[in-house]
DNA sequence: CGCCGAGTTGAACTGAATCAAGAAACGTGG
DNA sequence: CCACGTTTCTTGATTCAGTTCAACTCGGCG
């Protein structure tokens, strides 16, 4: 999974003349740890397919920073909230460590949707796992309380907590980091 | 707006052809107040647009039932979540008046979307607005306190705690009801 | 060797839930 | 059309989970 058009088929086919055009507008990069990818207030303009690395989406709230969702390697980032909407985003991406990315300008993928029937309905694909993830996340801070977020959490990601700091799970959960800190001094291991 | 295809050019043109194949497995029903069109544990069949009348989503938490939306006149209704993964759904849907609804089956909806090009361009359109609109309710509660949420809905809806019950209310912005009556008892007007 | 950021732990405080009782609104049948 | 019972809404008192504030530990690094 080092390119777009990989990651693509796994949703769905597509036909080589759709990847070709794909891969014309895909460009690699490297940026390191700590660099913002997208600030709050700009109109997302580019989706990342992270090949190597991890990163947070996040926001100010009362000057504190709270992080909204974790992006592992394998997995596409956008400020999807600005990319959709064409309105500025609420969220900025940080890189939390050294990141080799895909680039790929929304504007030309969108003109691709247009133009390749297979790709649009890959398209249409996305968005539904993007609401999909997003109703999760809804439903687990309605239906869970933050320990079991936070256990849900390692389920997936058991190495987490080793690659990001606590405070930024702790925002993430839903606590504070003392809170977590607590939460986690009453089960055995992590 | 009677009819889903004005629904759906609301997004995006669509062409006669594709017009008249949505239109022909639309079906106009009308259901009365209470009537449950979904049960939590069921796997989600068909989309509804609300012609007149209103129905809210919900689900149980220790028992207790929670609203987590509200659906009115001249939009549409599903439970997204198992419509668009095609596993058991966690909501209910319940009618809170005497609706007049257009049906369609999502399965044959789906058909059309791989022979009409345009319409899988607004099914990609209609995620997305899905998307957004779960964005903003995670926003919203990681933003802003129950009583913003109550006022912001009252914004929006003006009349809604005059056609729906205040528990409702209260579980769809996070309290209970008799927080939300103490939220009340604190502004002069509803 | 001492500083600094990250994490842990303790104590006090606070906002919302819960429990409980009363008032108002609603509708159903006589 | 009224009377009664049920449901909905309000209000008060208590309780509790999580925040805040603050002190302390630990480990890495200049």
């Amino acid at each position: 999974m080092n390119n777009l058009v990989e990651y693509l088929r796994s949703f769905q086919p597509l036909s080589d003349a759709t990847a070709e055009a794909v891969l014309k507008i895909s460009r690699p990069i490297k940026l390191e740890k700590h660099h913002l990818i997208h600030r709050a207030g700009d109109i997302c303009q580019h989706i990342y397919l992270i090949v190597h690395g991890i990163a947070r989406v996040f926001y100010y709230r009362d000057g504190k920073d709270i992080t909204s969702h974790f992006i592992l390697e394998r997995d596409i980032i956008a400020a999807m909230d600005s990319l959709y909407s064409r309105q500025p985003s609420y969220y900025s991406i940080e890189l939390l460590e050294d990141c080799e990315l895909i680039s790929v300008s929304y504007r030309k993928l969108e003109q691709l949707y247009t133009k390749f029937h297979d790709l649009e309905s890959i398209g249409r694909r996305l968005a539904i796992e993007c609401y999909l993830e997003e109703n999760e996340r809804n439903r687990s801070f309605q239906m869970y309380t933050a320990k079991e977020r936070y256990l849900q959490l390692l389920e997936k990601h058991y190495d987490l907590p080793l690659r990001v700091k606590l405070g930024h799970i702790a925002s993430y959960v839903g606590v504070t980091q003392v809170q977590l800190s607590r939460i986690r001094a009453e089960k055995v291991a992590f």
